[in-house]
DNA sequence: TTGAAAGCGCTAACAA
DNA sequence: TTGTTAGCGCTTTCAA
């Protein structure tokens, strides 16, 4: 059997309370009896029961993070900070990673009603307005990373602006053909990267050519986010023949791969007879010499949890909305002046 | 405050005991009670709490994975599989990634004795043989993925019989100076790599050069395994001026990645000037056109949380060892016969 | 400063 | 078939 709080009682010769006191270092426990009951406790190799703890505090130390399963690298990097984050604050976390949007709100009642974890990080998942509801009715601390409701913290970057910069870069180097890959429109993030790139053909006083814009299917995946996608997309503009787009902007590093594949099937180069701008910078636009629009991820996950601990230890500041800065990162597959 | 199982009860005009046999449908229910409990369930929309649920049955519903936080892809591919197999039984899942593999004994503590979780899964991290013992003895489930223990359940591929075939598919296309860049030894999926690449050297009688050997350094992550590494490999190979090898085998799709753009940098050309092979199939490598071997990551996820929630639930098997096969997956980098 | 005891919300053994 | 009750291992009053 495992060694309980009453062994170290038992053997330190005190009450369990004491050595409750001792390990949670209240006030008013005498030096001597704290470092009698420490030493029993590392001779015994005491550890607390996580469960017991939880159910008698009332707090599991524990988060939850709800991810769709296909986000590949932008989870990864975001991952990252979150876990860095965690265990700095000696915080544990529980993954959900989910294959349907669709069970989004399955996995926010498990934790709102389970009681497993203290709050949650939903990243790149939207929230129906009725469990937003739920989460503000009972306090419980969730925030969104990646995603976005009015009523709730979260965390975004600044999609719109920074597709406004990459489009605004293909336009500087001379195309006046700038076509977009999209991901699927109900994905906000997708909405907005899509009014950066019409705000800077506005702003350039080129007319929007709907044409040259290709919203991907779904073909994996939860939004369109995908290569599949991406290199379909890209099929579909190549077949525009003589009049296909000279540069594009394609909302994802992935989508973007997808459609550097169909170019160079067709026999064209990037980025001499077609430029190529991506979204997020995961490692592999890196290793495709890709020009694209940095997320800050590491970051953002980072933040989030800040955040959301924060929340959970009682902070009752008025909800956070934060939108990071993008950052241009220029490689070979926008090319040079034309 | 929540609605807890009196409430359920009182409602539903029965004791708290029917109401926890109908939870957990034990036989002795009639159908006509176990009806009206679950009726009142659904209308309080009560779901029973995990915390006090794990305490009183001693069983947390609940799996630690550890893993090394730089793995990228392959962790991202084996933790699919974990996932999927996690969910379809019901249990939660706690990540906990670790910066530094010395920290890794920290973390099987923690598990072990917090009571936390029901079982654990190792992946690409060692286990002291001391820590070894002390899940034996207390017979505490855990499986390694990626790794190995001689007293401990493990599942990992082939490694040696996948260098072998990658070696000799770059010997079978008339190469004679064939190299290999591998990760640190301390790491024993880089030792089995390192031996049939030597094996696959003497079935082909070419003795063995210790100059087209190069373990790589850390440069950052566990084990050597990186990108950075295998670049600076790469250039330390292509010092060797006319005599460097004409076909190289690295020991992972990472680092190749990273020798593809040592190559590129100086002018030469894959698989023209180089053949290369990986290690993995990552999703780079198929981006990267790299020929390599492929190691069946979602399987080994699905298997090892089999194995382990089969351990949890009581079987009594003897130790569990399975070396998948890996399976050679040819692109470009290979190139063709010379 | 300390010990005793009452929960935390559940499961399971025991009675009825 | 059902209700009652004693834990599960801890935290936290309340007294002393």
């Amino acid at each position: 059997m495992a060694v309980t709080i009453y062994d170290v009682a038992r053997e330190a010769g005190v009450g369990i309370g004491t050595v409750s006191r001792a390990i949670n270092n209240h006030p008013h426990v005498s030096q001597k009896t704290r470092d009698r009951v420490l030493s029993v406790i590392k001779e015994l190799k005491y550890q607390p029961h996580a469960m017991a703890r939880g159910l008698a505090r009332k707090k599991t130390n524990t988060i939850a993070v709800i991810v769709p399963v296909f986000t590949g690298y932008f989870f990864l990097e975001v991952l990252k900070g979150v876990q860095q984050a965690v265990i700095q604050d000696h915080y544990d976390l529980i993954l959900y990673s989910i294959d349907q949007a669709e069970k989004t709100d399955q996995f926010l009642k498990k934790t709102l009603r389970e009681k497993r974890v203290d709050g949650v990080l939903l990243i790149s998942l939207k929230i129906t307005d009725q469990y937003a509801r739920y989460f503000l009715d009972s306090e419980f601390p969730i925030v969104l990373v990646d995603s976005y409701h009015q009523e709730l913290d979260s965390i975004t970057v600044q999609n719109q602006q920074g597709a406004l910069i990459a489009t605004e870069h293909l336009l500087s180097l001379g195309h006046r053909q700038v076509g977009m890959i999209d991901g699927q429109l109900k994905s906000s993030p997708a909405q907005d990267r899509l009014l950066g790139y019409k705000a800077a053909l506005a702003k350039a006083g080129i007319p929007f050519d709907d044409r040259y814009l290709i919203i991907s299917d779904i073909v994996t995946g939860q939004d369109g986010f995908n290569r599949e996608s991406g290199y379909r997309a890209m099929q579909r503009l190549l077949a525009l023949g003589d009049e296909r787009p000279t540069a594009i902007f394609v909302s994802s590093d992935i989508q973007a791969a997808g459609a550097l594949r169909a170019i160079h099937e067709a026999g064209l180069t990037v980025p001499e007879d077609i430029a190529i701008i991506g979204f997020d910078d995961v490692e592999i636009a890196e290793y495709l010499d890709l020009t694209t629009v940095r997320q800050p991820m590491y970051e953002m996950g980072q933040l989030a949890v800040k955040r959301l601990l924060a929340c959970i230890e009682g902070d009752k500041s008025p909800r956070f909305e934060k939108h990071l800065d993008t950052q241009l990162i220029v490689r070979s597959s926008s090319g040079v002046q034309i």
